[in-house]
DNA sequence: CACGAGACCTGTTCGC
DNA sequence: TGCGAACAGGTCTCGT
């Protein structure tokens, strides 16, 4: 489920109470369960049990995909991956076989996190720089400008699709995004980056934000059985809309593969060799 | 440097 | 109904 929206959307439930659960901002960890110890990067399994034990959470952020978890001393970083969640239960409530690893908390409540594929990873470290130190820009911060666009896709000599999916180029899209940004840009996924004009570059830009923007107003996409909450799902233009009529102009939208993912678009939007 | 294939995992959905 | 294949929001590593 993670991509920049989903992640957002996860960080503010998890910073700000609701009805329903208290903010995780002020609480303190006192123990971990690691059912799946692999989730951990570094340190070593005892050794994040050990450091993190007393720490008290003191925000919630994201960075690219990536959740931060500032700590008194550290930063506790979660990478969902695939199939990951990351929400706050009461510690008598039943955890499925996949609340992998679960912090416990002074509370009473629980940070679980969730993981069916188990392709998600856990990091505590002090430097949090040591793990985000090759991601691209955030793409909606005050500082991207089109300009910028315009030198990352003049640095590289590649597809449009999986440079935007780089996320040392680009922090936070994913195949979802990265395909509703080439529709509403109207850009082919196959268009090497170094040939877009100055309009086809403000145009990308444009579509970047505004396909991130839409996710977040609908607080991400739930797609499988994974993830709860959002409803982007259901205003997608292109992604997952094979057979269907292009919300633009109505011809029907083609799947293919590229860089191994499906890709979804509209081919009198996006047109390919005619331009 | 850019790209494709394979690996890492489990669950759901689709076709026969 | 059953069973295998295909597929899933991500990233890493290896070979060409």
């Amino acid at each position: 489920m993670p991509e920049l929206p989903e992640v957002e959307t996860i960080c503010r439930s998890l910073r700000d109470a609701t009805e329903a659960t208290p903010p995780l901002v002020g609480q303190q960890i006192i123990g971990v369960r690691l059912g799946w110890p692999r989730h951990v990067v570094e340190p070593s399994a005892a050794g994040l049990r050990r450091r993190i034990r007393g720490q008290i959470v003191r925000d919630v952020n994201r960075r690219g995909k990536f959740i931060l978890v500032s700590l008194d001393r550290d930063t506790l970083i979660v990478h969902l991956m695939m199939s990951g969640d990351l929400f706050l239960a009461p510690a008598g409530t039943r955890r499925t076989p996949h609340d992998h690893t679960i912090f416990r908390l002074a509370s009473g409540w629980q940070l679980r996190f969730r993981d069916p594929r188990k392709f998600g990873r856990v990091f505590l470290v002090a430097d949090r720089e040591t793990v985000l130190e090759r991601l691209g820009p955030e793409p909606l911060s005050e500082g991207f400008r089109v300009k910028q666009l315009e030198l990352i896709l003049g640095r590289h000599k590649r597809a449009l699709k999986p440079l935007l999916m780089d996320q040392a180029a680009i922090a936070g899209l994913g195949n979802i995004y990265t395909d509703e940004a080439l529709h509403r840009a109207r850009l082919h996924p196959l268009r090497g980056s170094q040939t877009l004009g100055p309009l086809e570059i403000r145009a990308l830009w444009k579509g970047i934000r505004s396909a991130l923007r839409a996710g977040l107003r609908h607080n991400g996409a739930s797609i499988d059985w994974v993830y709860r909450g959002g409803d982007f799902q259901n205003h997608f233009r292109v992604y997952g809309q094979e057979g269907e009529p292009c919300p633009v102009c109505g011809t029907t939208i083609v799947r293919s593969v590229i860089g191994q993912r499906s890709t979804f678009t509209c081919p009198n939007c996006q047109p390919w060799g005619k331009n």
